[in-house]
Parts: structure tokens; sequence; C-alpha cells
DNA sequence: GAAATATATTTGACTGCTCAAACATCTAGC
DNA sequence: GCTAGATGTTTGAGCAGTCAAATATATTTC
């Protein structure tokens, strides 16, 4: 039962990925969010205006549609994030990144890269580029 | 707000990560089973006598102790592993591979093996060889 | 311009986990 | 050999997400 080298490659990654949950969860619950909810303000902080439509950053973020509404709506409450209405299409809605949602993710930006350096740190700087190149392949 | 090279590469290994969890899901749920089942499955495959402790099982999948409980209850109910006691230490209970735990491991097995190597096609072979040596030192 | 169809979002019911507490058993120190 | 802790597992409560159905609005077709 020798299994592929692709096998065992993608065990590995599965592996890291329970890493990477809880290391930034940790280190993003000082931030009061979780690593959806950076995502989320990723993504808006990086969009046209800071604004989005909602199904747009489900895509963005690998959630399912009915999973952004529940993950917004304590976002909303907390001032992290505003909800507006689409003049032209009533049936969408926008969610724009408020200004303590921006100052929020500013702030755990820092922790984010803090970790996300940490988990790198075996490796030479070479071999994160390396690394970075092989994803940019496969995520294509 | 350039972000850190890391950053970016954690972000591309998160999203990928999302394409892993449907990819493998579709693919594992035509045999009954789930990716965190396969997972068990893989490692009781394994291990000496195909059997462990909950707890180690635990451990090697990334689950909480309690996880691990919830998880194999029904896996016990339909008889894919079996529960044995430890008579040396009546705390532990150990955790079997059942033979018809076995044929479902090793019929899913192929489907893993299949989608595990649609999921890096992007990659040459001496690529994928490059990947599996980085995630060898990150994982160590 | 009314009916049929397509698109965006929310809601209800459920699954798969988590943490903390409870429970059961074992081990050490006196 | 009893008590105090350490270790392994399960249970209760709850959170984060899913899928399918409901709802609301837009678009197309005739």
């Amino acid at each position: 039962m020798a299994s592929k080298i692709e096998t065992k490659l993608l065990m590995s990654i599965i592996d890291f990925q329970s890493r990477i949950q809880r290391k930034l969860g940790a280190s993003l619950s000082a931030h009061g969010i979780g690593l959806t909810e950076y995502l989320v303000l990723n993504q808006l902080y990086m969009a046209a205006n800071q604004k989005m439509r909602r199904s747009d950053l489900a895509e963005l973020v690998g959630l399912s549609p009915s999973g952004i509404t529940r993950l917004l709506n304590p976002m909303e409450k907390i001032g992290l994030v505003e909800k507006e209405g689409n003049p032209r299409d009533a049936r969408v809605s926008l969610v724009a990144l408020s200004k303590a949602g921006r100052k929020i993710f500013e702030e755990s930006s820092i922790s984010f890269e803090h970790t996300s350096a940490e988990l790198f740190n075996a490796l030479e700087k070479k071999q994160v580029n390396e690394l970075s190149q092989l994803f940019r392949i496969i995520a294509k």
C-alpha cells in the first residue's frame, strides 16, 4: 500500500492547516475576531471603496451565501461593517467596512503577519519564495 | 500596506484548503464518509494491529478528545470501527479498525489518491517533489 | 405588461466540531 | 492503604458552518 507522493503531500497540507487554524485563531482572538472574520475584513479592506456585495464576499472567503449572512450579522451588531442597500438593484445588499472595522483590521493584521512569519520560520527566505511560486501555480 | 510574502502565502494556503475540503468531501461522500472519517481510518490502517487509543487518534487527526468521541460513535454504530477496553488500564478505550472499515478505507483510498493527484495536476512531477520537500521541513 | 424564469439574500433544521465540567480510573506520597 | 493529584473519556451547552426552502426583487419572453 505505497501511497502516491501527492497523497502524502496532501496529508501534510491538511495537517499544516490544523496548525494554521490553531495559531491564527489564538493570535486573532486577542482582537476579538476569528480567522473567517479576519478574511472578511481583509477582502473589504482591499475592495474598491471598501465595499462589496455579500455574495461576492462569500465567494472570496469560501463561504456559502447563508454562511456569510450568519457571519456578518454579529459583525454588523458590533459595528465592524455596515449594511447598505443598492438603489439600482434591491436584491443585492452591500457590506461596507466601517471606521471601527478598519481599525480592528489594521491592528489585527499586525498579529496576523507576525503569526504567519512564525509559521514559516523553519524555511529560508529562498524557500518561502519557492513555496509561494508553487502555490501561485496551484491556485490558478 | 504591502503585506509580507509570508502573509500572502498563508492566504493562498488557506484558500487552497477550501478547495481541498470541497473536492475531497465530494469524492469521499461516494463512500459514505467525510474527510475526518477518512483520516481516522487512515491512521488506524497504518497503526500497529490497526488499533489505537482514542486520545492518540484524536491527536493524530487534529481533533479534541470530545471531537473524537462524537466522530467515532456513529462509526461504531455502522461497524467501521470497534471499541475495545484495555484490561491493564480501564480508563483508556481502544478503537480497532473492523473488517468492514478496512474495506471502506481501501476503496475510498482510491478516490482519495485520484483526487489528490487532480489537486496538484497543475504542477510538474519535479515541482510536486519540491513542494513535498518544503512541507517536510515545515511539518517537523 | 403578465407570467415564467433567474438572481440575491435570509431562515429553519441540522452537522461537526469546541470548551468546560463531570465522571472514572490510575499513580504517588505519606 | 488513603488521600491528592494526574490521566482518559464522555456529556452538556453552544458556535460556525452547511443545504434546502422561503422570500424578495429583476429580467426575459410573449
